[in-house]
DNA sequence: TTGAAAGCGATACCAC
DNA sequence: GTGGTATCGCTTTCAA
């Protein structure tokens, strides 16, 4: 593979002078600039990455950590954040976390080690992680910036983007309320601020709504789709058994309606199920899923814009918190057909 | 972030040394080698990977290419490319080709200015390259080995790994011939060599079960969701309308069957539905769809470890090719209620 | 068993 | 406008 010194040779110039060229950058002359132009497509040359990085200690990686690649609502935020990252020469550098406290701080590691020009982390939760900032810090020293997806208090001017979730969870609950449910399970995820503040939601809907809240209806999962499924086969057995159910996350909430499915029980006349996300699942599965339409896409997309203005300088200033509005799809899961 | 020198400073050594004990070659003494130890612990050094690719003229980056990130198909694959490549070290770099034959040369070629060690391309149709060793040959000049998904002819000695298209679409359409149709529409792909093959799965089951074949009942669509949804609109106004309809994949059969629901057609009562693919959400749609099972995970591993050996040398014979077979996976949206 | 030094491919400062 | 050259952090002979 042709190096700067081989398009020098053959341009008749030096490797400085290419390397203007390339990089538009410093006077060179329209007719320097051609004949170097002209040898660097004779060669097919492209500037070896590797190299530049030495130099510029830039590697246009970035390092993205999510908790759980299979939940779509990470596929979808990794596409905003990839569309919005591609066109300016960066790459992605994709690892799972697995919600395991352990394995980010391995992740995070690593991606210094892989010298990243910046990463964005997300996480249901960043205050298991005890000192996030301790974390943080060796990325933020070494000039490798960092943004959050999440809350978490820092020390340091860090931007993070969130969702709305205790408003989220208010509107399904609400909704459940109003179609006449005074019964709502609850299917929670991991202890986390995630659930914590969906919970919040669920509560006050509750109270708003002068309904009781009952402890006893509220059953946890994991985020993941066997638990959705485990957890409604609780409530099942539950007694007198609630007419609906909330799940803090879409894969749970159609583990939770596969599980009704097994049992023969109908969605929504008998159960009625809301779920969180609005991941494309819902409106695959019959009935079709009401969800809380979080805005993932674009989440993504204000992760990776946070971030490239602090790479490249263009804002330096506070610690910048987006929150994503909630809006609720209603769809068939909770809405019986007569009242349609 | 500390280099090499600052490890050998601390640990009374020479870089020479320390660059042994990192990558465990060369003799280095116990002793020294704890003391070298104990420094990159102390310093939290881990070596710049653009330093090593300068000078070992390896960057540990795997080029991914793909035709549709959004189907599930090639999440699978992928996952099952990461697995296997991580553990060793390397990290994949994705682009999608978008079935598009120029932009598939241009990542090619990106893959080759980001100096991959190696690049796995995916295509349904490779032929549409016309000539695809000018799109091999620098990537293999260069050292970069390549492996396919798919089929094409090259001169190279290529390792490829496939999956039997023709037997696939053989025991789908077999089965619906055994369930009693004699009038299945073919909901098929963009040209290209995985449609062809698909076809003639089709074709043969007709030919060997004495079915008469029936041009007029291909309807040609692109993969994608909506035009499967297209394609079952215009099969609908077929007349005679056929009773069952085999998509050459699933996303097109998910689009089917949203247009049979949205028309009221039961499936599989009025028409039968059947795909191809076996992704994860035959099993979350009702009926779930009946599919041809395509060990995508496994061909994802086969994939990296046919490219893995060839990098390592561990093998450097004629190119292997490996054909996974297939197996139908039969659901509801085949099976009427009585048959069951 | 260890160290000195050349070289990988680029960038950027300093001369001219 | 252009060229010479030190430098980035590491690997790898070659000597010692």
């Amino acid at each position: 593979m042709s190096s700067i010194y081989q398009v020098a040779e053959m341009a008749g110039v030096s490797v400085a002078t290419v390397s203007r060229v390339i990089n538009e950058r410093g006077y060179v002359s329209e007719k320097t600039r051609l004949k170097v132009q002209e040898a660097i497509n004779i060669l097919h040359y492209t500037p070896n990455q590797a190299a530049q990085s030495l130099t510029t200690s830039s590697t246009k990686l970035i390092g993205l950590l999510v908790p759980d690649i299979n939940n779509p609502v990470f596929l979808e935020q990794s596409k905003g954040i990839n569309d919005y990252l591609k066109d300016k020469g960066y790459i992605l550098m994709y690892a799972e976390s697995g919600e395991d406290d352990e394995e980010m701080s391995n992740m995070v590691r690593r991606f210094l080690s892989n010298r990243v020009d910046g990463m964005i982390l997300c996480s249901r939760d960043f205050t298991q992680f005890g000192d996030m900032d301790a974390i943080i810090e060796p990325a933020l020293k070494n000039n490798v910036h960092v943004v959050l997806n999440g809350y978490v208090d820092s020390k340091f001017e860090i931007d993070r983007v969130g969702f709305d979730n205790v408003r989220g969870a208010y509107l399904a609950t609400e909704h459940l309320l109003k179609m006449g449910h005074s019964s709502i399970a609850l299917i929670a995820g991991t202890d986390s601020t995630i659930s914590e503040e969906r919970y919040r939601g669920y509560r006050e809907a509750h109270i708003d709504n002068h309904v009781s809240l009952n402890p006893a209806l509220v059953v946890k999962g994991d985020f993941r789709q066997h638990s959705g499924y485990e957890a409604m086969l609780k409530i099942l057995q539950m007694n007198p058994r609630p007419t609906a159910v909330f799940a803090m996350n879409d894969v749970m909430a159609i583990g939770a309606m596969m599980a009704l499915e097994d049992h023969k029980v109908s969605v929504p006349d008998e159960i009625a199920v809301a779920g969180f996300d609005d991941i494309i699942w819902c409106s695959l599965i019959r009935p079709r899923l009401t969800s809380v339409v979080q805005p993932k896409y674009e989440i993504g997309k204000k992760l990776a814009e946070f971030l490239l203005s602090r790479m490249n300088d263009s804002y330096s200033g506070p610690g910048r918190h987006e929150i994503f509005g909630s809006r609720l799809a209603v769809r068939q899961s909770t809405v019986k057909s007569e009242q349609q």
